[in-house]
DNA sequence: GGACTTTAGTTAATATATTAATGACAATTA
DNA sequence: TAATTGTCATTAATATATTAACTAAAGTCC
């Protein structure tokens, strides 16, 4: 029978775990959870989305999205309006004083990142990309 | 600059994610949680744990495990008794409640598993397993 | 033996995860 | 157009995650 550690769920946890504990230290300063600033990163990117896109996006179920944008509306993080057409909609994008955080922020994280890909190596980061892109696709 | 998607943690997320699909919908009908899952998954295994040596193997920090364990004493799942050596240790074990129960299960989640393993490939399995393992080692 | 330090487990406080249910709005259909 | 159905976001209830603080029991040092 397939043993305890035999288990792909438990060893993309541990996995995870490992990865993170470069940035943890990094958002804790700030401070920020991991999945506030993945919320913030996302903005960044997209400029504004719906709920719903970044829940998506930042692999967050809706309920906790609602929590975590209220939060980080709370510390003047995120500014949320309704979207004209369809009244269900909240569109969501970043402040000023969250684009400036974030700018003073990420290149410390982007220096954890490649340490982290330099001590596991570019191609093994390549091929597990690639192994997890395939992964994410599978339908039970 | 970094993209968003071309995050290793995310990646290694949303690919639990889907892997987990596979499973959840098994474990909601006992019902049960996908630790507490976990949690007895490694119970069976190893008989008697220290309640570090389970959080360990678990990926669960202490104060969750602490819940965890409760709740599952509560639905007679499990036993705890202290170490008669060093008084701090507690020793959790399965009940024969949650052995029957595992036993019964077990087969119905091997095959999910195998299900997944098949769509994903043998050796794409085989090298993410290696690849990840690798992943666990790096220390920032 | 007593003060200091360390360790295992728990408690506390806050944030997030998960499922079900709700309310407001849209789209569809009769 | 009234009724039905579906969708989006939120709320509710419970479980877990995370960090800090705490308690009890060992271990250390003197």
């Amino acid at each position: 029978m397939r043993k305890f550690d035999d288990s792909i769920p438990l060893k993309l946890l541990k996995a995870r775990e490992a990865s993170m504990n470069f940035f943890r230290p990094v958002l804790q300063e700030i401070p920020l959870t991991e999945q506030q600033w993945r919320v913030i990163r996302a903005l960044y990117e997209y400029k504004e989305l719906e709920s719903k896109q970044l829940a998506d996006l930042c692999c967050i179920l809706s309920p906790s999205l609602t929590g975590i944008i209220s939060r980080l509306e709370q510390q003047g993080y995120i500014q949320r309006r309704k979207s004209t057409e369809d009244q269900r909609r909240v569109l969501i994008s970043l402040t000023q004083q969250a684009i400036d955080m974030f700018e003073r922020v990420s290149p410390t994280l982007e220096a954890r990142y490649r340490a982290m890909a330099e001590q596991f190596s570019d191609e093994n980061m390549a091929l597990l990309h690639d192994l997890l892109n395939k992964l994410c696709k599978i339908k039970p």
